[in-house]
DNA sequence: TCGTTTTTCTAGAACGATCTAGAAGAACGA
DNA sequence: TCGTTCTTCTAGATCGTTCTAGAAAAACGA
């Protein structure tokens, strides 16, 4: 049973291993007689088809597409904007008969070689929020690995599916301003929080790209505001409650509060409830990504059409008929009953 | 850039390719000063570490562990539960440097040679509620490849980590025949249903282990009780909610609804809503899984430990120090609101 | 009938690494 | 000084395929 190859197989039919090869790859280059016998054959030593790697190293093509998290892969899984993103990506490798290589990113053996990013047997990469300046990407790169990200680089000859953060975010700031919010905490995802302790940061300490953008986005739509930018640790529910504990509980109470992700404005909503704070009233509470959930718990956010997106990298990595290298997708602000004007001074 | 090899490295450096392997394996086994030498002319040539396929072929080991679900893979997405045992998976695998590989197991071409159980390079299989019965299992089988099931087969020397189907169910049965239930109707996952139209089917076209056992189990707590067995397609929301209606709009409606998951439970709730059905009072309704959604629904169903159990699979697949190969995991029966009295005929 | 095309099969060289065994030289102890 | 051990490095085989180029046989057209 091991040890069986084409060769094995060759040997017991009497033909040449291409041939046998041949039988599994292109079955229209031997008669259907021998093919059969060949099949059977294999059948019979137990031979399971070509080798998986071997047939990666000769050909060049792994039959995988990698994914890469920023972060712990296990958090990628509790945000259902994730999720919903591999859900259409999935969608895509399916049609293309190719699996999807989830890769953990631990930074801690980047340098050395001993990491996922470099070990992978991939063909081309899929980027989800991951920092620009991640070493991840420039092994990616160094490797020649096509790699479609969801934030826009600044390179022109990069791929990417991605929203125009600014004005997605703008719209939303144009919404609290509207409302009169002139004092809003945003809630972001950040690594340094982490272990239970909010922080506050200022614009550069942020970190990831398309998070920098949306509180640019908020800037402009509000110039006269305060902004506050608060995280209480990594992108979870957990760390949107923490963080707008800490906020709430603090003497210096804004008027709004904006989840970056809605998971975060969700533990926010939590946070809030325990407090007996109705949020539209007493506060105003905004998320991003518009998840399921959302409209369950009648959060104002933003809308982007995740699993689209997902199936947009999906094809610009593996459909060759797909030419556009740069996609930018709609979203929309989603008013629910979360949101409410400010409390006059 | 391209076709820079260890080779190229060797010959540029002066020396020969295994030197150059070991300096990026096994670091002990050269110089510091001739090992920084490598590396450094590698960067300097562009050359970014062992190529994957290569390793992968001649040292038997491809880093990675397969994940095979049912079905669709974006399907398997949208099932939280689902989710929850990848989130567990993942942690383990990131622990030791391992990637998921997400494999689409599209029925189409199991038969022929080029489907990805075939293709992939895996160390080891996850196997996520596939039945017993799917050809993918012989695949992997053949291969040699280890494989831990989320469903306790036959064989006494297969892998598991499953829960007691038949006495969780039982649970839950005792449950509703306690509250007076003699007609039950059980929403089950199944591919046949598909395309909106629900159908009822005889517990041997169930086709899923789990659910049969599950049917078992409660059939074992309410043997007086009435048990139609009916689809509304694949495992989601939407086949629960189409499911529920048809049951809700027919002349025999029963005194209760059992979801074997909670995602159509929760689809269940939605067709019961709809038609101004409180569940509890005008017409009980479980689930299985207690997905966080069902607590905020107040859905009483069967709780399972899904994320240790992701966990408990990654760790009989990852870690050698383990060396229990089959696992029962608890489960515990979360009464709520949705579940009351049947109303006296 | 004879050249030409098509079908069917094969030999042998890659693909890019790692492994096994062992050689050359340095370091060591007596 | 000599045998022994340790460190550092290498030659060459090998992993299991697929690819390129072409040969032999069969089918075809005029």
């Amino acid at each position: 049973m091991a040890g069986v190859t084409l060769k094995t197989v060759a040997k017991a039919v009497g033909v040449s291993p291409s041939t046998v090869s041949n039988a599994y790859n292109k079955p229209d280059q031997l008669s259907v007689a021998l093919r059969e016998r060949i099949l059977d054959t294999a059948r019979e030593l137990g031979y399971s088809g070509p080798d998986a790697s071997a047939r990666a190293l000769r050909s060049g093509k792994a039959g995988a597409v990698g994914v890469l998290f920023t972060d712990k892969l296990a958090y990628a899984f509790s945000d259902p904007y994730a999720v919903g993103f591999l859900a259409g990506l999935a969608e895509v490798a399916e049609e293309f008969s190719t699996s999807l290589l989830l890769m953990p990113l631990s930074s801690t053996d980047i340098a050395g070689g001993s990491n996922a990013v470099q070990q992978a047997a991939i063909d081309a990469a899929a980027i989800f929020c991951v920092p620009g300046t991640h070493p991840a990407l420039d092994i990616l790169a160094n490797r020649g690995i096509p790699a479609v990200s969801t934030d826009r680089g600044d390179h022109p000859d990069l791929s990417w599916v991605a929203i125009d953060e600014v004005e997605a975010a703008a719209q939303l700031g144009e919404h609290l301003a509207r409302l009169g919010h002139r004092d809003v905490v945003v809630l972001v995802d950040n690594a340094e929080a982490a272990g239970g302790n909010p922080v506050e940061l200022s614009v550069d300490e942020v970190g990831y790209t398309d998070c920098e953008l949306r509180i640019q986005g908020l800037q402009k739509a509000m110039p006269d505001a305060r902004l506050r930018i608060v995280s209480g640790g990594h992108n979870a529910f957990s760390s949107g409650r923490t963080g707008a504990e800490w906020v709430l509980d603090s003497q210096d109470r804004p008027t709004a509060i904006v989840g970056l992700s809605d998971v975060q404005a969700l533990g926010a909503l939590e946070a809030m409830r325990v407090r007996g704070l109705v949020p539209g009233r007493d506060l105003t509470l905004a998320g991003f990504d518009d998840i399921p959930a959302a409209e369950a718990a009648g959060l104002t956010t933003v809308h982007q059409p995740i699993r689209e997106k997902g199936r947009a990298v999906g094809r610009i990595l593996l459909d060759p008929a797909v030419t556009e290298r740069q996609l930018l997708m709609p979203t929309e602000l989603i008013v629910r009953a979360s949101s409410g004007p400010a409390p006059k001074a």
